[in-house]
DNA sequence: GTCCCTCTGGGACTGCTTCT
DNA sequence: AGAAGCAGTCCCAGAGGGAC
């Protein structure tokens, strides 16, 4: 069977500029520049024949047409992603983490979350910031006092504690199943594994 | 002046085709 | 099978347009 496809590059820009409704956003996500996003989305719009955004001052609206393409294209790029990590041996998947200086790795009992998760390798990166996300030096990031940042999912970790710890993770990539998979183990955490990093760890033993 | 998108020209890279 | 040439693609920098 022969498939008719427009560029995948350009249906990427697409999808991304589309969950921006920016394409400097898009730009950053994708680590391009905007031009280059907006040309790859002109040209899918030159292939496809139909126009996908609306192109206003300041702001990038999705047509009717853009609407309904653009669930079906996000859900396509889910499934290649889904089908990439089923078919991959088990520790092939590779999950890079980054925690700023003064976070304690104890807290997260990483011994047992590779334990737990065989099929995912992790890889601790410390100290690490959002410039190491930003150039893909780490897949997501244990930052403080980052509370929003355009192109990136930033969820509390401690939550109701007053205090600023952040799982940060590209949009794009967010809800990989690694990355899913970690933040679900984080959220299931005790709280006062979440808390120990402020108090003082009373883990017993290193394991990460 | 600032912000965001578009356009243009050019360099770098990729992949296909042809030749040995 | 491997090397070389070439065309197409991709992306960037910089300039410009338009609205605030």
């Amino acid at each position: 069977m022969t498939y008719t496809l427009p560029p995948l590059n350009a249906l990427r820009a697409f999808e991304v500029a589309a969950r921006h409704l920016s394409f400097k956003l898009a730009a950053h996500e994708l680590h391009v520049t905007p031009a280059a996003v907006g040309q790859q989305v002109k040209a899918l719009e030159a292939r496809l024949g139909v126009q996908l955004f609306e192109r206003l001052h300041k702001q990038l609206v999705l047509t009717a047409a853009g609407q309904a393409y653009l669930p079906e294209i996000s859900e396509g790029f889910r499934r290649i992603a889904d089908a990439t990590s089923q078919l991959k041996p088990a520790g092939a998947v590779l999950l890079q983490l980054g925690v700023h200086g003064s976070f304690d790795l104890r807290r997260l009992e990483l011994a047992e979350f590779r334990g737990a998760h065989a099929d995912i390798g992790l890889r601790v990166l410390q100290p690490a910031g959002l410039h190491e996300l930003i150039e893909g030096k780490v897949d997501l990031l244990i930052a403080r006092g980052l509370g929003h940042h355009p192109g990136y999912r930033c969820e509390r970790i401690n939550e109701g504690s007053g205090l600023g710890d952040w799982l940060i993770a590209p949009e794009g990539t967010a809800d990989c199943p690694e990355i899913v998979s970690f933040r679900n183990w984080l959220r299931a955490l005790p709280a006062e594994n979440q808390l120990a990093n402020h108090r003082r760890p009373r883990l017993v033993g290193s394991r990460g």
